[in-house]
RNA sequence: CGGGGCGUAGCGCAGCCCGGUUAGCGCACCUGGUUUGGGACCAGGGGGUCGGAGGUUCGAAUCCUCUCGCCCCGACCA
């Protein structure tokens, strides 16, 4: 029935939102911009996050925490970085609050005003460089391969619920190496872990590629990104990692001795992905009746519902497959609730996107079965209760690379190759999607494509061949061919 | 910051234009009963600063002024 979720066709984001309050995700707060990550939301970004981790550990990464706040003379350090964040950053000017002394509540004391002002950190570099000063001086204590997992928060204008928010949970990366290439090659790494990570957990396909001069981040040299595509056409970015040269260690006076007791700065790269992968991961699979979740990711993968009700001679058998469900790894919820009946929960579950459904009765019980429903096909099918567990094993296998190859599908009906602007355009306002067209390689091109049709270069796939061509807009020569696309 | 929309019970809304007893409906919630294989039904019940302030009036959810907040679309951005 989908009581209540507004359809992607009407309304996409209004589709989203819906999708996010019914399935118990986030609540807006109180605080504008900024969003109450509810249990079952947060469960999923704990999923995604401690594999993440195990990812980042496995290649050589140690976690740390710095400081929320930064000195405000540090984030000048850096010319590109203040650029790009100057306008989007919370400052703190006062530790203390008094009694306002027309008696109507508190107000900011005057006399508590900081020396110098505190930034709410946007990212971490700065601090992360202006320690590492102290932590690096020689070739042996390189390379440094930290991360941290941190809230930052973004003054942004317009925020969505895990798309945009203005406080967001995220990871970030700062290494620090002895050569160009190591740090290149670092960047590279944890660009191909992302690809991954986004892949193969979240069933999401990406598009691996370096950023334009316009689209990179404020200080880096490179900045590398997987890019996904929505089901409404337009693309996400969902991860960043960027090569930041010597930028950084020049702002922050990072030297080190080098085996010939010659002084060098250090390079350096950052990268990170944030809940707004959550959003990517909503906006990939999930339909008009709720959330769909990729097994891996699922807070849950089983749902069992007895029916009509959890009855005593049912639980008996339902607490067994609880029990070998969970031996064989694998996250399981028995509804036990009393009040509500079965055909209300089969849309809750829905609703959840919890990816299998076990339903168990009388009537099951007596031929040895269990009615197997499957979130992603929305098939059902009885299936014997010997075996059930590793069937559901399978299954949940079956549907984790489903949702793949749908979102892959989905993606290469809305690939294009534009030759000419009006064939850009025209591809763009009617179906979306990534548009493949040469390019000239200049900044004013890529402004002017932007200001006439709202897409933008999502990045230059690292796996472009080569190819003669002509800018879609200035006739200009192009090498090769880059990805459009109108985005987040 | 521009353009649009909206603030009435936990949620979704009606009532407002055209002021008039005790502010209403659906869902949710509580109690009891009957039910239960795709969002059950009956009966009873609890819950409201009508976003806030000021004004007009015998009387304001309703009219006027100001104000606060939220959502959507855009500019900005992960």
């Amino acid at each position: 029935m989908a009581k209540e979720i507004t359809s992607r066709e009407e309304n996409y984001s209004q589709w989203y939102n819906d999708i996010i309050k019914k399935a118990g995700l986030a609540d807006n707060s109180a605080v504008r911009g900024c969003m109450v990550i509810k249990p079952y939301g947060f469960a999923i970004w704990e999923n995604m996050k401690a594999e993440l981790d195990r990812m980042f550990k496995e290649t050589g990464h140690v976690n740390a925490y710095f400081p929320l706040f930064i000195p405000k003379s540090f984030l000048s350090k850096e010319a590109d970085h203040v650029e790009g964040f100057a306008k989007e950053c919370a400052v703190v000017t006062h530790h203390r609050l008094m009694n306002n002394p027309d008696g109507s509540g508190v107000v900011v004391d005057p006399s508590s005003k900081l020396e110098e002002e505190l930034i709410v950190r946007p990212t971490s570099e700065t601090i992360i460089w202006n320690t590492y000063k102290d932590w690096i001086k020689s070739y042996r204590d390189l390379p440094l391969l930290i991360n941290q997992w941190a809230n930052v928060v973004r003054w942004e204008m317009r925020t969505r619920p895990f798309l945009r928010t203005t406080e967001f949970l995220w990871q970030e990366g700062h290494t620090a190496h002895a050569t160009k290439d190591e740090a290149i090659a670092e960047s590279r790494l944890i660009h191909d872990v992302y690809a991954k990570f986004a892949e193969e957990y979240m069933a999401m396909p990406v598009i691996q590629g370096s950023k334009s001069e316009n689209e990179r981040f404020a200080g880096a040299v490179e900045t590398y990104t997987i890019e996904a595509l929505m089901q409404d056409g337009k693309a996400l970015q969902a991860g960043t990692s960027h090569f930041l040269g010597q930028n950084f260690a020049k702002a922050f006076d990072v030297k080190f001795s080098n085996d010939k007791n010659t002084e060098e700065h250090v390079w350096a790269t950052s990268w990170g992905v944030s809940t707004r992968l959550v959003g990517g991961l909503i906006m990939t699979h999930s339909d008009d009746e709720g959330l769909v979740l990729p097994p891996k990711l699922a807070p849950y993968q089983v749902v069992i519902v007895p029916i009509p009700k959890p009855l005593p001679e049912l639980m008996e058998t339902i607490d067994k497959f609880e029990q070998e469900l969970k031996d064989a790894g694998i996250r399981v919820l028995v509804d036990r609730d009393e009040k509500k009946r079965p055909g209300f929960k089969f849309a809750e579950y829905e609703m959840k996107g919890i990816p299998i459904r076990f339903g168990i009765g009388p009537r099951d019980l007596e031929k040895g079965q269990i009615e197997v429903a499957r979130r992603d096909t929305k098939e059902k099918s009885a299936v014997a209760m010997e075996g059930i567990i590793a069937h559901a094993k399978q299954l949940l296998e079956e549907i984790q690379n489903n949702l793949f190859e749908r979102a892959k599908n989905f993606r290469s009906e809305h690939y294009s190759s534009a030759e000419t602007f009006d064939e850009f355009k025209e591809i763009l306002e009617k179906k979306g999607g990534f548009i493949e067209a040469h390019w000239d390689g200049t900044v004013e091109t890529e402004l002017k494509i932007k200001e006439q049709t709202k897409a933008t270069i999502r990045c230059i796939p690292l796996d472009a061949k080569q190819e003669e061509g002509k800018c879609i807009l200035t006739g200009a020569p192009s090498k090769q061919k880059v990805i459009f696309a109108k985005s987040y």
